[in-house]
DNA sequence: TCATTTGTACGAATGTCTTCGTACAAATAT
DNA sequence: ATATTTGTACGAAGACATTCGTACAAATGA
């Protein structure tokens, strides 16, 4: 029950989680921003991903209408799993150091997150 | 000049950042551990990631003798920005939260992280 | 010496991802 | 009404990834 989506699903999953609603051309022309590709490889992937139920749609129109079926934050914490698992040896605060050391985050991030860890403090 | 390893090269990536120079031999015991498969199977693998680059091997006796080519460090930090951008709008904090929040970090593991959020307070 | 073990190389089968062409139905425009 | 546009379905090609069988060389053991 928990399949992982591939680079590309991804990309459209974005899209759907952006925007919630979608036809297909309307995910396709948000992709076109950032990479060639035709329409009927999005429309393709999106058929896929309906057979893997990783979307629904309402196909009572002639234009089916398609919405994510797994959430934002249920992909995210998959793929931290999988990636502290794989990469960091178990451990979070590994991997968290890992994105705060490298990716540059910004003051502004960092305070956030220090504001976040104050409530493991006081429980 | 950045190549991104699959799951099955990451996995004998692991063992060679743990146990540093291996015969192939060697990989495939650690391996076997966990999962069920053919000694030529990973030694495939491991020819393959020659090619790509990813270990480099010393071929001058019979039995060679691998080692990782791409460090452990820039490997994760690849991953983690590459997730950052397609997963977390790219904001490093978005993930930092999203790995805290849900893995269960441990006290030792937040202090940790704490103690590091520190030195960005004094540049 | 000759059989067995241990190693590398390589080809091929299988599966998955990505891409696109083509077919055809329905809606729209002329 | 008929030609064009807009949509879905589907097949198939090409690129990788994964797996293993087989061939053959070198070392080891009886």
């Amino acid at each position: 029950m928990n399949i992982k989506p591939t680079e590309s699903e991804l990309e459209i999953l974005q899209v759907l989680w952006q925007k919630g609603n979608c036809t297909v051309r309307q995910v396709h022309e948000e992709l076109a921003k950032n990479k060639e590709s035709g329409y009927t490889t999005t429309l393709k992937l999106m058929q896929i991903m309906h057979d893997k139920a990783l979307v629904t749609r309402d196909s009572s129109a002639k234009t089916h209408i398609y919405s994510a079926a797994v959430s934002e934050k249920h992909t995210q914490k998959s793929a931290v799993e999988k990636m502290i698992n794989t990469l960091f040896k178990g451990s979070a605060a590994n991997l968290v150091m890992q994105a705060l050391g490298h990716h540059k985050a910004s003051k502004e991030e960092l305070d956030e997150i220090k504001a976040y860890l104050q409530k493991f403090d006081k429980p």
